[in-house]
DNA sequence: GTCGTCTTTGACGGAACCCTGACGGCCGCC
DNA sequence: GGCGGCCGTCAGGGTTCCGTCAAAGACGAC
């Protein structure tokens, strides 16, 4: 199902289109100013974003920004004013769609269905689903890892490290790319976060915890996943 | 460079869009009907596609989804039908946008930014991240080192220098240029520290360490890094 | 409220890394 | 030949970084 996040503090707007959202089987956040905003998208993580950039704590382009710091989530933007140089600059500062209030639902719906449609992987993916390794199976889709023939048992934060790993297998990743990625954009230099979770990992997947094979760490600079 | 295929019957339009996208350094290709878009969008491989709905020959919707046979190529519309069954139409054919005229040229260049940026391969690109030798790998990307099929193990100081040079193969970096870029703009005349990571480099790089072949001292400059 | 699970936090030993100084070789120049 | 500048090499010591453990805090289920 597709996640949307509602970002808005009208009361009635954020309404109706929840309500609209819902009637066509979305699944949907609201949140009414921009701290919640970042907060929700950091633990949601929605497939879009429907953003008012009228907000009362902060400005609507910061909170573009503070998104595109760590996730290419499609932004849909609304807004009540209508001059071009508003529009140019939160479409340059990382937004997908800058829709006019007053806006017609079905419009704003079809400009959703669009974001929505060209953020989806190519049909009949190139990118692996399923990365095996010589001890475990990871199934990006089905969110499990099975080892040994039995499903391995991962909380919601374990898990979203080790997506982040495996969708770079074989790369570097830094470790504040993974604070920012798996606790949100305001973490960055918290590495004891890592250190106890990567060594769950390990407990969880490796055949010898304190000789990791496939959880690679690289000292100073991050980890990296190996098959 | 970015190459646009502009579609559209009305010469004006034309001669407005192939200026100003010229003049901001895009390539241009321009259609005055739908079959001649086809053929040029096949034949040219546009980056995105800007596409008036109202053509001689055939309706702008059999163009989107002529395209969309074949291509995610990025498809902003141009319309002078504001009614909203109109855009929702196309939006669902799949055009990525949808612009009433009369359109602001701001507008419509930042919306065209936008369109292009999300269709960017994941960030890194794909231009050459990977740089080969006779004796070893280096990959930019991944932050890996391959010699003889085995990752080699850099300390994030020697990853850096190893990066600055690489990214200057076959120019001479200044010893000043190289201190300032590792270790920080105070840094400039502690030429010791480039003296023993340099060594190390070499020591982890070279066949034979004492005769470098790739990492070449330049007596009094600085280093340059040769293939 | 109580329990259980998950996350956050702090502390500690050990490993990895970076800086530093010393030494020797090479070369050009006085 | 002696000297100084520049570079390469090496090894020790201080510092940072990582793995591990345990316990407290947050949260939801019952």
């Amino acid at each position: 199902m597709t996640r949307v996040l509602v970002i808005d503090d009208e009361p009635q707007i954020v309404r109706a289109l929840v309500i609209n959202l819902k009637a066509r089987h979305y699944e949907v956040d609201a949140a009414h100013d921009g701290a919640t905003a970042l907060r929700l998208a950091a633990a949601r993580h929605p497939d879009v974003v429907v953003l008012d950039l009228g907000l009362p704590d902060m400005d609507g382009v910061e909170v573009i920004k503070g998104l595109r710091g760590w996730t290419r989530v499609p932004i849909l933007v609304l807004s009540a004013r209508h001059s071009s140089d508003e529009k140019v600059e939160a479409l340059d500062a990382g937004a997908d769609d800058y829709v006019t209030k007053p806006f017609g639902m079905d419009e704003l719906l079809a400009r959703l269905r669009a974001a929505v449609r060209r953020a989806e992987p190519v049909p009949g993916g190139e990118d692996e689903v399923v990365v095996d390794t010589a001890e475990f199976t990871v199934d990006l889709a089905a969110k499990k890892v099975n080892r040994g023939g039995k499903d391995v048992r991962l909380t919601p934060t374990e898990w979203h490290l080790l997506e982040v790993l495996v969708r770079n297998t074989g790369r570097l990743v830094s470790q504040k790319q993974l604070l920012q990625e798996v606790w949100g954009p305001s973490y960055g230099t918290e590495t004891n976060y890592l250190r106890v979770y990567m060594a769950q990992l390990r407990r969880k997947l490796e055949a010898d915890p304190a000789h990791p094979r496939h959880f690679i760490t690289e000292p100073g600079m991050g980890y990296r996943f190996e098959k």
